[in-house]
DNA sequence: CGCAACTACGTACGTCGTACGTAGATTGGG
DNA sequence: CCCAATCTACGTACGACGTACGTAGTTGCG
């Protein structure tokens, strides 16, 4: 990422008092150069937004994107915090702390999809614009009157989006990997199977080949990042129901004894 | 990646039959050309490993490296796998599974201390290597015999180590982020506090801040990688025993009733 | 022995982010 | 009102990077 303090003045450059200038007025805004590149990474991925060919698609030299942005890094932060800011903010507090945990889970994992590029940004310590902030806010309410301290609300809160961000990064993978290889999983494993048959064979690996086989089969392909979200985020949630709904006991260990924390 | 075929024989390179060749003998070996990169790599990072530099470490051409490997995607392939290869295989088949699967994903955290540069990695789709295979096979046998099919162990297995790259790339996001500042979170929030404070008003985000701000007393920072490890990894092997020792019905809906899968 | 195959390597190309300097437009202060 | 301060836009250029390509030299098989 880029310089934080800069980045910050940029994120949140709509509420900042804007002082008036000397020099010309700029041609274009910033937001118009932060909107163009997400079109470009969404058509192309990350790697094809670099410096010229935006500047390219925005019809001016590639050191003029400097003087809206401070460089490359500060230009993905922009990205992504209004991405964030875009994020679909219903009013789901009826329902359980369940379903509106899952709600938060689907819409981050909606924003992956549409835009894949997602997957190659480092989304867990973002820094904190007006977007990000918005999107924590809202996504707290779905913890918030569950009986969860405020760190372990915070501590739920980022272990369901890590979750649905390993997950997305494992699809981008999968994706990326068809992509270079220029060939499904069938074909792959057509290519490569009698070497790997040679090398693998049961008897070193009994386990790794029954399930290994058993997983392939049953998806279709070596990895089905549907199904790994599907479980994943069963198990994510039935992980915080322990926590949550645990018997009320005042004091004392909960119905497993606490458990030591490792290295 | 690189190229799948390719990259399969390189990996394989020790169980492969080595017919005679014809021309000189190479200089190093494969091996060697691997661990020097790994060295490099844990010294100075993924970004250090460039071809000039690692032929520089080697007292080789930058281009002598393609003898031995056919491109630089392929060389961090094959350092990947090497790495799995060398992880520890202990037998504590005896106790829980609990204890079990806590082990592995201590050892895989482990690895990931010890070689930062892996949160850099596609990690969950690498070729399948003899590392790779080993490291499969050895995690499986932690949840042999619990009572899931073959699919739900590869699911479970994917789940819990998708948790730990997960929370690996977050420390290491940060560590990269505070390096980059050039200070301390300390130091950051008392330059950015002025600015973050006119930003964020307790009045617009009354959750965010008060949550956040819990957070960030408990840990001393913004974001605690070894908490949020600590937390996840309960959560995560609690929602895998409500999978495991959910009450044994032999047919019909669990406790819960079966969840549809979202999209 | 001769030639095919292989290693090692030097040069060079195309890509990237961006430092730096400059020309021209704009506007606030005297 | 004017000019100096200040800002925009941009051209050039630098130092990275991965690696394609061609060549010289070495080895071992037929």
């Amino acid at each position: 990422m880029g310089d934080p303090t800069r980045t910050l003045e940029l994120l949140w450059r709509d509420s900042l008092p804007s002082q008036a200038k000397r020099g010309p007025k700029q041609a274009l805004t910033v937001t118009a150069v932060v909107e163009a590149a997400v079109a470009l990474a969404d058509a192309q991925g990350l790697d094809a937004v670099t410096m010229r060919a935006l500047a390219g698609k925005l019809g001016i030299a590639p050191m003029a994107l400097y003087t809206y942005v401070p460089g490359r890094a500060e230009l993905i932060d922009v990205m992504l915090d209004t991405l964030y800011a875009g994020m679909p903010r219903r009013k789901p507090k009826g329902r359980d702390w369940r379903s509106r945990l899952e709600a938060v889970a689907h819409d981050n994992r909606a924003l992956f999809t549409r835009h894949p590029w997602l997957a190659d940004v480092s989304t867990t310590r973002p820094p904190l614009g007006p977007g990000q902030m918005a999107k924590y806010e809202y996504e707290l309410q779905a913890l918030e009157g569950v009986g969860l301290d405020d760190v372990a609300q915070d501590a739920a809160l980022t272990f369901v989006l890590g979750f649905v961000e390993s997950s997305a990064r494992a699809a981008s993978d999968q994706r990326a990997a068809r992509l270079e290889s220029q060939m499904d999983d069938g074909a792959w494993w057509e290519t490569n199977a009698p070497l790997l048959a040679r090398m693998s064979d049961p008897e070193r690996y009994p386990i790794a080949s029954r399930v290994g086989s058993a997983a392939g089969k049953a998806h279709g392909a070596a990895y089905d990042p549907d199904h790994a979200y599907a479980f994943g985020l069963e198990r994510v949630l039935d992980g915080l129901a322990a926590l949550i709904e645990r018997p009320r006991a005042p004091r004392g260990p909960a119905r497993r004894p606490a458990r030591k924390r490792g290295a």
